[in-house]
Order: structure tokens, then sequence, then C-alpha cells
DNA sequence: ACCTGAACACCGTTCAAGT
DNA sequence: ACCTGAACACCGTTCAAGT
């Protein structure tokens, strides 16, 4: 019996697709802000750069190391802004640049900041923001006890909010929709006697934005090493 | 052709199998902090119970409604706490007890609560809580919009500071381990000239505790309500 | 050295079929 | 009214087979 000539598989490395650890990390960040942190998955990122969705295994890991390598690079811009301050703007002045500068990156990257705000990738960037902080709170003259618990404290602080509206931002479409409607619902709801000061301050409640809580949050911490100062 | 007797497909109710919302979320929590975030799928959760993967659609919209239900039952604790505080207290030591909880709350939870914390239920529980807040702050005399500010720090702060804590202690164990590992590499191979404030701190960095940070947050900020007060 | 593609062990969810 | 089980459209990851 003759073999048909049936259209063969034929697995193995195709001509003209060369990856890079780069333009995976570049595409991977494109497409997870696109379309959410649900499309970031090794088949669509195969997909959008036209190779098998296991091709990524020979430059990471596995799925997780990748991520952290994506999120590094947003990291970066931050290391940026750090290596370009004025060395000799006040103390407070470079810490809240800072603190700003990390909340646009979770407003620009707010996908990724929500993969990644959590974790230490132990990167570059991640090392030269921690000198810069630790080097700015001890050039107050504070104690190095102290110094290191205000700056552990910024680091938290700032991250923690800042991945909070990002996790919330990253959100599915459905689920943000659900918990915008549960807190109108709260306040259109509720039964006057027995929540007397959600209802007196209703009004004010819709008022507040995300970015004055931030503010706010590190106003205190910052007014509180100045007054350890002295 | 006589029909072999074969066991029969018998879909369908089985005798002795009584689901209600309140074992599936009682399971459900269980399930989720003995073996980790990943475990709690609906096969899993339908092993545990005895059912079908797909018998929980009957008692919830979907996996996310459920995971909401259970998370507002572990809120329904930090209620409790609030229903029992003494009202004659200080309004700042009202507030100082519920950081404390709400951070006591994320340890004995850290799974569930890492699943939660940046979500609004809308349940009763966080009404409850939405109340006290509110209410402690405006009775010191603050104004409206100052008032709902602070709130909203108070809240945003103890939230994701305790979701940040409860995060890290749910990820996976190995990944865990990279994250610990990322941070001893960090400080046992910078090169000294680049990193001097993190070599000369490394001592101390090891010694801070995620408690005293959390506890440094909110007193920075309560002490900046108290200085408003006046 | 690097990529393919089948395969494995999973997911959430829908829906017809049962009791 | 409520549960089952097959089915669908997905996952991350391994590994032998290709170039």
């Amino acid at each position: 019996m003759p073999e048909t000539k049936k259209t063969r598989k034929r697995p193995g490395r195709q001509p003209g697709t060369t990856l890079t650890r780069e333009a995976i990390l570049d595409r991977a960040l494109e497409l997870v802000e696109r379309d959410g942190v649900a499309a970031l998955s090794m088949r669509r990122l195969g997909e959008e750069l036209g190779v098998d969705a296991t091709a990524f295994y020979r430059h990471f890991r596995d799925k997780d190391a990748l991520v952290l390598a994506a999120y590094d690079r947003v990291t970066d811009e931050l290391a940026d802004l750090v290596r370009e301050l004025d060395p000799s703007l006040p103390w407070r002045t470079r810490l809240e640049r800072l603190a700003e500068a990390g909340w646009a990156l979770s407003e620009r990257y707010p996908a990724m900041y929500s993969l990644g705000w959590a974790r230490i990738t132990g990167g570059p960037a991640e090392r030269e923001i921690v000198e810069f902080i630790l080097g700015t709170l001890a050039s107050t003259g504070l104690a190095a006890d102290r110094a290191v618990l205000y700056y552990r404290t910024f680091a938290d602080l700032t991250l923690s909010l800042s991945g909070m509206r990002a996790t919330v931002a990253a959100l599915d479409p459905a689920l943000r929709e659900k918990d915008a409607n549960a807190w109108t619902n709260i306040y259109a709801a509720l039964p006057q006697s027995e929540y007397p000061a959600a209802i007196a301050h209703a009004a004010e409640l819709q008022r507040v934005t995300e970015t004055e809580i931030y503010e706010l949050a590190i106003q205190a911490l910052l007014d509180r090493v100045e007054r350890e100062i002295g």
C-alpha cells in the first residue's frame, strides 16, 4: 500500500524565528497591559510572537520567572528616576519624588504592577532603589535601627498602596463593576438609624480620591521622620 | 442482541447529599488555609464535600462569588470585635484595637485574606466596620471632609499592609523561598563601593519585623489625626 | 542550540439528563 | 429543586522528535 502523501508532522525549529529575552518581555508587558492579567498565558504570548507556547522554557525557568523579569523591567523606570534625581535636593523632597514616581508607575502598568508589587525580584533596579532610600534616610543623621525601620515602612507603604490601586485597576471589568456597585448600593440602601455616620458622610465619601489618600499616608510618615530628626 | 447489563450512567441527585451555603463556605475556608490558594478549585472542593464540582453553581453564581462570600465570613470576626469594643474608650485606642485585630486576622487566614483584601464585598460585616471607623473619627469633631479622608486612609493603610503580609505568606512555598533568597543574596553579594548604605545597614535590616512596620505606619497616621484635632 | 507538537494533569463553566 | 457527568475551551509544563 503506497504511502499517501499526507501532510506530515514536522516538528523542529522554523527558519526566521529567533526569540530573545528582551523581545519576549516587551511583548509580555504589552499583552498584559492591553488584554489584562488573564490574557498573559504561554499560549497567548506564543501567538503574539509567532512561536509555540513551549518555546519560552528555553529562555525562562517557568512562567513565574518570566513575569518577575517583566516586572523588573517596569521597576527599571523607577531606577532611572533615582539616578537622575538631583542629589542636592532635601531628603524629604527626594523621597516625595520617589513616592510620586512609584504611584505613576502603578498607573502606567497596572496589570504588571499588580503581578509583581508584593514580590522581591532581587534585580539591579530593586537594589538601586533600596540603596537610594536607605542612603537618603541615613543622610539625615538617623540611627541605623531607625533609618532601617523608616526605610522598610516607606517601602512597604508606597508598594502596598500603589499595589492596591493597581490590583483594583487590573481586576476583570466585570468584577470592578461588581465592587463599584457594592459601594453605591451600600450608601443607597443603608438604614438611617443603624449607620448614621456613613449616611452623614455619604456625599464626602464620593469625593475622596486615591491620590489624596496616598499622599496623606506618605506625608504622615515623613512628618514622623522629620519630628524624630528634630 | 440482549443488552449486557453494564454499569449504566446514572446522573442525578444522590441521596444524602444536602449542600448548604454555610457548609460550602466552611469547607472552602478550611481547604484554602490548609492546602493553599492554588488548591481552592471547584473540583478539589467537590472532593472535599463529596459532591460534583458543578454542584456549587446552584448556590453561588460563580467561583468569585463563592470566594467573596468566604472572605466576608472572615471579615465577620472583625465586626464581632467592633461590636464588643467598649464605646467609652478614647477614639485613638478604639482605632488601634481595630488595626491590631485586622492584622491578627490576616495572620490567621492568610490565604483567604490574600484573596479578598482588595475587594469590596458590600456585606454587613464590612458596613459595620465602615460605620465604626467613620463614627469614631467623626466623634473627634473633625470636619466631614477630613473625617472621610482619614477614614479612607486608615482603611486603605490597614487593608493594604495586612494584605501585603497575607499575600507573601500565602505565596507558594517555592516562590517564598525564592524571594527570601533574593534578599539574602542581595546583601551577601553587594559590591561595597556601589551600595554603601545597604552594606552599612545589613545587620539592622535582618532585625526589622513586619509587625513593627505596621504599627509605625498606623501610629504615624493617628499622630497626624491627633495633631489636626489639636 | 533552539523550536515544535503531542501529551499530561489540571482549570472554570454550561447544559442536558437524571432523581 | 438539586445534583451528575459529559463536554468545551482553556491552563502550565514535560519531553521526544525534529532542524
